[in-house]
DNA sequence: AGCACGCCGACT
DNA sequence: GTCGGCGTGCTC
């Protein structure tokens, strides 16, 4: 038997204290001297809970879990759990026989945990440095950091560098002061025009957790909206957290809360504040002096004190899922935190996702709704341009512009400014049916149809790579198939010259305006960067139409919607003369919606049909994408729940410089597949958690040089 | 990723 | 008998 089990309690006596000595020596100069002794019974420990148990800073999966180190009687008081320290960690110049370890690279981590001992039977290094005594990682963030991981099938550490920003000495040392006073709570307001609003709210003040998904009306009211639920909160003793999808709505919210009751109650979280502000500004939050926190996606984890209300804004907003490993969304991320600390949750949005209605559907969230006929009263007219009286148009035809359009901004254009949609470059059209438009679909998955190559050839599923020699079109009999290309941004810049007159603003992915005043001018812009008009626009013309449905993508219809309601909610109201032209179908479903103005029903419809076919989220999806041998080893691996579904894999398109928002795309010039993996609701963890362990494993057996796996739950964009 | 351990062949 | 090749596995 060796004479090194570790398990004895730090006795040998020798050697004591030239080992503190030299541990002491390292931790002041934060570099260890070449072979110097850092076990179990070297270093003087400290008396109670002399282990700590860390997470090493490394995000690889094999690696997800604790390492016990030795707490040195010196670091006794700052290694509290919840700080940041450095370790030796890695097989580096190891001794065993000696009970000496030396070397291993210096790496930071979280104090998760104090113990009496370990359940390790090695010798244990000790805790190098205690980084700051700042306890960043309390218990709640780190239990929503593990549910994260664990729904993402990704590691703690990858979730905690999204969740804790990075460290500033400066930020730091600054003395934060106490919380204000909560304010009153607040008159219901604008919110009385919803059905049980003020209910809602009073529900908030008085300390209650009720969920909700809220189908906001047309107008720039939302912002004080949600300003006045925080207020309630606030009111009630607890904190509330506000996550938007870009600075412009913060913004928003931000000037209504210091409207509402000024400033140093609420913190502001984005991005691109820069790291001492940004670190500064969460600090105030962990510390309790701030209760209230508006931001982006990463303040999603922002450590709110008791936490009462959380909120995300137009959760169809592709900013809301973040673009770092394990890739987590802000929905689903609230919902989490929503159920875990039995706070309140508000979904707000002018539209409505499949992910919302069946929030609503699943009895998990109420909705929160305006009657019909304040919806009719307060959204603008919407008008529509189809194919047929395109094709009758011959105004049209010569100025490739219906004659609807022309009158409707010719008539806006004397009482105010008239938004004109755009659609960005770059969307990829999809087949559908010539005839009729249903999209062409797998008979055997349901997934995309997808012509193999640019020339038209073979048409294949997108999903599970079959062939399909004989499509024809389900709904209506149809053989032929189209793509559709539009080209509208030129149609707007002619649209400008024949209004030779008036200003011409625009706003863009380059240059986003914000307001514009009421007086007349076309503002043309992108979806999601139309500028605020002061007053409301009088008109909009939504023409990109095909462009925003001709997507070969599970959400375009969702996303036309929400972009066209986006676009629509800006427009004075029909009593005021607001109008809205789309250059759509009127037959089309996402179409009718928009005319009707009921992003609900539309999404409820949508997810009947989801649910038919065995789509997300109805049911959960996994991507699983690397090399053809890659992928194949994690699925034969992975001890996938019994009802899981495997599609393909299918080759995915090689990289070039030009596509970076394509899932798991491989390093450029490598052949990479993907195969999607499905499971019926209620095994979604299972899924996670199978796929987790099979990478996990694969990465530890490999070591170095095996080929990456990427796995990924939700992916955004299939089909 | 990095580094030590260990089981093999070539050398003094 | 001993040095050092790289394949394998672990990191408290």
């Amino acid at each position: 038997m060796s004479s090194d089990n570790g398990q004895r309690s730090g006795g040998a006596q020798g050697a004591v204290p030239e080992q503190l000595a030299l541990i002491r020596e390292a931790v002041r100069k934060n570099k260890a001297p070449k072979a110097k002794p850092r076990t179990w019974r070297g270093a003087a420990l400290a008396k109670e809970l002399p282990v700590a148990r860390v997470l090493v800073d490394k995000g690889v999966l094999h690696l997800d879990r604790y390492f016990d180190y030795a707490v040195p009687e010196e670091l006794d008081a700052a290694a509290q759990p919840g700080v940041r320290v450095r370790v030796r960690f890695g097989a580096g110049g190891r001794n065993v026989r000696e009970g000496r370890r030396e070397g291993g690279s210096l790496i930071d981590g979280f104090l998760v945990e104090r113990v009496a001992e370990s359940d390790y039977a090695g010798p244990l290094a000790a805790l190098a440095q205690v980084v700051s005594p700042e306890p960043v990682l309390g218990p709640e963030l780190l239990g929503l950091a593990r549910a994260v991981a664990d729904r993402y099938a990704g590691s703690l550490a990858d979730v905690l560098q999204l969740a804790v920003p990075p460290r500033h000495g400066r930020a730091e040392a600054r003395k934060t002061g106490d919380p204000p006073p909560p304010p009153a709570a607040p008159d219901p307001g604008s919110w009385r025009r919803y059905g049980r609003g003020a209910d809602f709210l009073s529900a908030l003040a008085s300390g209650g957790a009720p969920r909700a998904v809220w189908t906001a009306l047309p107008g720039p009211q939302w912002a004080e909206e949600i300003a006045r639920a925080v207020q309630a909160t606030l009111a009630s003793g607890r904190g509330a957290l506000v996550v938007l999808p870009a600075g412009r709505p913060v913004a928003r919210v931000d000037s209504a809360l210091r409207e509402l009751f000024g400033e140093g109650q609420h913190a502001v979280l984005t991005a691109d504040a820069g790291p001492e502000r940004r670190y500064r500004e969460w600090l105030a939050v962990r510390r309790g002096a701030v209760r209230a926190v508006v931001g982006t996606r990463a303040a999603m984890f922002a450590p709110v004190r008791d936490l009462g209300l959380v909120v995300v804004w137009d959760d169809g907003d592709a900013s809301h899922s973040d673009d770092r490993a394990p890739f987590p969304h802000v929905r689903e991320v609230l919902e989490l935190r929503s159920t875990r600390d039995k706070c309140a949750f508000l979904l707000g949005s002018w539209s409505c996702t499949v992910e919302a209605a069946q929030l609503v559907e699943s009895g998990w969230a109420a909705p929160l709704v305006a009657d019909r006929e304040q919806v009719r009263a307060t959204a603008p007219l919407v008008r529509t341009v189809g194919d047929a009286e395109l094709a009758r148009d011959e105004a049209a035809r010569a100025a490739r512009l219906p004659s609807l359009a022309w009158q409707v901004a010719r008539e806006g254009l004397r009482h105010g400014p008239v938004l004109v949609q755009v659609p960005r470059r770059g969307y990829v059209p999809r087949l559908a049916c010539a005839r009729c438009r249903e999209p062409a679909r797998c008979r055997w998955c349901a997934g995309p149809l997808q012509a193999r190559d640019a020339g038209g050839g073979a048409l294949c599923c997108g999903w599970c790579g079959r062939e399909e020699g004989a499509w024809h079109c389900p709904e209506c009999g149809g053989f032929r198939l189209r793509a559709q290309v539009v080209g509208a941004r030129r149609t707007a810049e002619e649209l400008g010259r024949a209004f030779p007159a008036v200003p011409v603003r625009t706003s863009g992915r380059e240059q986003v305006l914000d307001t514009v005043s009421g007086a007349p001018a076309l503002v043309v812009s992108t979806p999601g960067a139309e500028p605020v008009a002061e007053g409301g626009y009088a008109a909009a013309l939504l023409l990109d139409g095909w462009a925003m449905l001709g997507r070969p993508d599970l959400r375009a219809g969702e996303d036309a919607l929400r972009r066209w309601i986006g676009a629509a909610a800006l427009v004075r109201d029909q009593g005021a003369g607001g109008t809205v032209v789309v250059v759509a179908e009127p037959t089309l479903r996402p179409v009718q919606a928009l005319v009707r103005w009921d992003p609900v029903g539309h999404a409820v419809r949508e997810l009947a049909e989801r649910a038919e076919l065995g789509f997300p989220p109805v049911s959960r999806m996994a991507a699983v994408s690397g090399t053809a041998e890659a992928v194949a080893e994690v699925l034969a691996d992975a001890e996938l729940p019994r009802d899981a579904e495997v599609l393909g894999p299918v080759p995915l398109p090689v990289t070039d410089a030009g596509r970076p928002r394509t899932v798991g795309a491989p390093p450029p010039g490598e052949r990479w597949e993907r195969a999607l993996v499905r499971v019926p609701p209620g095994s979604g963890a299972a899924l996670a958690a199978a796929l987790k362990s099979a990478v996990a494993a694969r990465m530890a057996r490999g070591g170095s040089g095996v080929e990456a796996v990427r796995v990924r739950i939700d992916p955004p964009d299939i089909g």
